[in-house]
RNA sequence: GCCCCGUUAGUCUAGCGGUCAGGACACGGCCCUCUCAAGGCUGGGACAGGAGUUCAAUUCUCCUACGGGGCACCA
């Protein structure tokens, strides 16, 4: 059964909220979207869900449509190039929501409600205890609507809430899993106006699809629970509802919803890890999707034209799929060797030229450098994503690897604590920049009272891969923020394993396995053949 | 706790009643080779469990288990 197309043109759209680095999962979503319009002969649209004030900065907006531009996703209207619907932004569309609330209030489907956060607090706390789902429990919901617009002007702090069924069932169609069925009494009357007068997400997701003539809305599986609330929406406003079609989330190893903490999550950091955005696009069309060659065996190669033009969203698979890195370097290795080499090197070029911490590396590099060519062997660990600290690892407990006599060890536990605390810190950094950088980890390593070298020595090792390197609190502002934070997560994560412990140590003994027994090699033929063999150089 | 979604090897997936359960990453072996990659060949490895429907279930239905998501004045 295909997805139905009931409208055209299609218009489709993903709604990032700039909060944060520029997510995977968006571009994800962002995919499927702009492939789905594209078969279609429809439109991508870009709109920027900045409705949480506290949270939504411009510097995340640039970084989304940077990083979108990057990966090769172009969307037809948006905040930056404009479009017939605009704004694109909702923060700017304030007066939109207040005047379609005012029309849900005019018809009795939405209602006033006073109720101060403590009543709601003690509610849901008094619900849960009761082992019921914590939902709105109605007390403004039959409050006097001519009374709630008295209070609203008298200037009384108050939310807009949607009044749902109280009972009966919500079918929800849903493209890929057939009808889903709800509960009505499961629903809350969820607020659709907050009291500083801007829109939730249900409110201005239901009013801009339809201003912006959305016919499918595909997003992530996470949506799902509260589309009975969106579908309330459309009939509240009588207007037609868009085909939905929810998508499976990408996952960590262990199966649950991607995150930051144990996934690089960051498209910025792929991009400063070498991963080719055609890769990585590439990469992504493979996740809860597949197509087939002639012989019947899976493609895994292939260009987003051709993901574009057999693209059957019915087809996407379900199951939550495990974002492997290793699958993605394979994939960015196979598009690097299919390249003519003279591209090659441009592309490698463009690479470097490209990056915006060129300067501050140089600068970092420049006073250990003999050569030009020496250059890249301080330089590259700049340029790769996660850094082989394997070998390394055992400085990951901190304090066990010091020479020094009154060296406090922590144990794996209290190491990974260690790396967690300097991780909160750093991210609670006002700016990435040396200064605030070391202040962060001073902290952390007072908090956690280790000697200054030795919890440095296990934050370098971890962000450098190598126990010398440039100053550590500058290599990290020139690192970067998402590469930076990834690489502790990635200690961290480490230290959180068994056999981390084992593993580490054995490397290290295989280390000094080797080297003795090369010495000893060198050393046996030096016995065995006293006498080097004719050095024709030598005699010429 | 309640509700919803999902479940083919460690991972990504094909399969839409009868297949030797196909391909890919990863892993092992062999070949190629000055090294390392790459490449070629090759090996091990999967239908979560239980009922039912059927001549026949990986495939359909139900139950259980497990995994995930949701239950905000966040999206």
């Amino acid at each position: 059964m295909p997805i139905p197309v009931n409208r055209t043109p299609v218009r489709v759209r993903i709604a990032p909220s700039p909060t944060g680095d520029p997510h995977v999962g968006t571009a994800y979503i962002g995919l499927f979207n702009a492939a789905f319009a594209r078969h279609h002969g429809g439109q991508f649209i870009l709109r920027i869900e900045d409705t949480d004030q506290k949270r939504s900065t411009r510097q995340s907006e640039e970084a989304i449509y940077r990083s979108l531009r990057w990966i090769g996703l172009q969307w037809d209207e948006g905040p930056d190039v404009g479009g017939a619907c605009g704004p694109y932004r909702q923060s700017e569309r304030g007066a939109i929501y207040r005047e379609h609330t005012q029309r849900l209030l005019d018809n009795r489907t939405a209602y006033r409600c006073f109720c101060t956060a403590e009543r709601l607090d003690h509610m849901r706390a008094a619900q849960r205890a009761a082992k019921l789902t914590p939902r709105y429990d109605g007390f403004c919901r039959d409050l006097d609507p001519k009374e709630g617009a008295r209070r609203a002007q008298a200037g009384e702090e108050h939310v807009v809430r949607l009044r749902m069924d109280q009972d009966g069932e919500t079918f929800v169609p849903d493209a890929l899993r057939g009808t889903v069925v709800y509960d009505n009494r499961q629903m809350d009357d969820q607020v659709l106006l907050k009291s500083d007068g801007l829109p939730t997400y249900h409110l201005a997701n239901v009013v801009d699809d339809h201003l912006m003539a959305i016919t499918h809305v595909i997003r992530a599986e996470e949506w799902l629970n509260s589309t009975p609330k969106h579908l309330a929406l459309y009939a509240a406003f009588g207007w037609e509802a868009p085909v939905f079609v929810h998508m499976p989330l990408l996952r960590n190893a262990d199966k649950s919803k991607i995150s930051k903490r144990k996934n690089p999550t960051s498209l910025e950091f792929y991009q400063r890890a070498g991963i080719l955005p055609e890769a990585m696009l590439n990469f992504l069309m493979l996740m809860g999707y597949s197509r087939k060659d002639d012989a019947g065996a899976d493609l895994e190669k292939f260009p987003f034209d051709a993901f574009v033009s057999d693209l059957d969203l019915c087809r996407v698979s379900l199951g939550g799929p495990v974002f492997d890195l290793k699958k993605l370097d394979w994939l960015n290795g196979l598009y690097l060797r299919a390249m003519p080499p003279a591209e090659l090197a441009e592309r490698e070029l463009a690479f470097l030229r490209e990056d915006d911490r060129q300067a501050s590396i140089a600068q970092l590099v420049q006073e250990r450098v003999t050569s030009l060519g020496d250059y890249f062997d301080h330089a590259g660990t700049f340029y790769a994503g996660l850094c082989d600290a394997g070998l390394q690892a055992r400085y990951f407990l901190i304090g066990c690897c010091s020479k020094k006599k009154n060296a406090v060890q922590l144990d794996r536990a209290r190491s990974k604590l260690f790396f967690e605390d300097a991780i909160a810190r750093l991210e609670a950094a006002p700016t990435w920049q040396p200064e605030p950088i070391e202040a962060a980890l001073r902290a952390a390593i007072e908090a956690a009272g280790v000697l200054v070298g030795d919890g440095m020595m296990a934050i370098r090792v971890a962000i450098s891969g190598r126990t010398a390197s440039p100053p550590l609190y500058e290599s990290i502002t020139a690192l970067g923020r998402s590469v930076s934070l990834v690489r502790l997560r990635a200690a961290a994560g480490l230290l959180g394993e068994e056999r981390m412990l084992q593993d580490a140590l054995a490397a290290a003994e295989a280390e000094v396995d080797a080297t003795r027994r090369a010495l000893q090699v060198a050393a046996d033929a030096a016995q065995a053949k006293p006498v080097a063999p004719t050095s024709t150089l030598a005699e010429a």
